[in-house]
DNA sequence: CTTTGGATCGTCT
DNA sequence: GACGATCCAAAGG
């Protein structure tokens, strides 16, 4: 993906990053579900409030990777996106495995089964092997490895749309999307279609 | 299938 | 000193 695609409003974009490959070396996952963080106008966004040193890859160029350990035990992974200090981002929640499965599978030793290798925002970058060590990648360039690719395959043109999962503020927007019927969405239920 | 509780630690108050 | 943009195993329907 040009690094245009990044230097915009992720509440208008997301969506445009389900179907596309989220590649690290010899593994690639198909993108199902992301969810959308506003920086400043957001609440629910680890860049609420400003600066910090966690966030800082927030307020850098558009098109890189912010890595955060979640819990204190997990890694999650967002595409950097909007024009520099201003701190947005898209949540990569869920893939499909398309390659690297073996990989994959010792990465995770706990999922039973395929479908989990890579479903749920800490699951994915584990199977991946992405870590706070990758915090900053470009994701346009792919100077670490990592990288986000357009293969030809569309984005859904109706996504499913809901609130975001896992956050107490801002739960009125409805800022998380996902390729409907994918058995790879994340949560427990899975919310209907638009 | 659903619910529940524990793990674990960097970051910010 | 509290709290997460979570996951997993265990236990009950």
């Amino acid at each position: 993906m040009p690094r245009s695609f990044y230097d915009t409003d992720p509440r208008d974009r997301a969506r445009c990053l389900l179907n596309k490959l989220l590649v690290r070396d010899g593994r690639a996952g198909r993108i199902v579900e992301v969810e959308a963080y506003a920086g400043d106008e957001d609440p629910a966004s680890h860049a609420f409030g400003g600066l910090t040193t966690r966030n800082a890859t927030m307020f850098g160029p558009p098109g890189h990777l912010y890595v955060y350990r979640s819990y204190g035990i997990h890694w999650c992974a967002n595409a950097v996106f909007g024009p520099e200090s201003v701190a947005m981002a898209v949540l990569l929640r869920a893939l499909v495995p398309v390659s690297g499965l073996a990989p994959m599978r010792a990465a995770r030793p706990a999922a039973r089964s395929d479908r989990d290798l890579c479903r749920g925002p800490g699951r994915l970058t584990q199977a991946l092997g992405i870590t706070g060590a990758d915090d900053g990648a470009d994701l346009v360039t792919g100077d670490r490895g990592v990288a986000i690719v357009d293969d030809g395959t569309p984005s859904p043109e109706l996504p499913g749309v809901s609130a975001r999962v896992g956050i107490t503020r801002a739960l009125d927007r409805p800022w998380r999307w996902y390729v409907t019927a994918e058995a790879c969405v994340s949560g427990p239920r899975r919310t209907g279609p638009v």
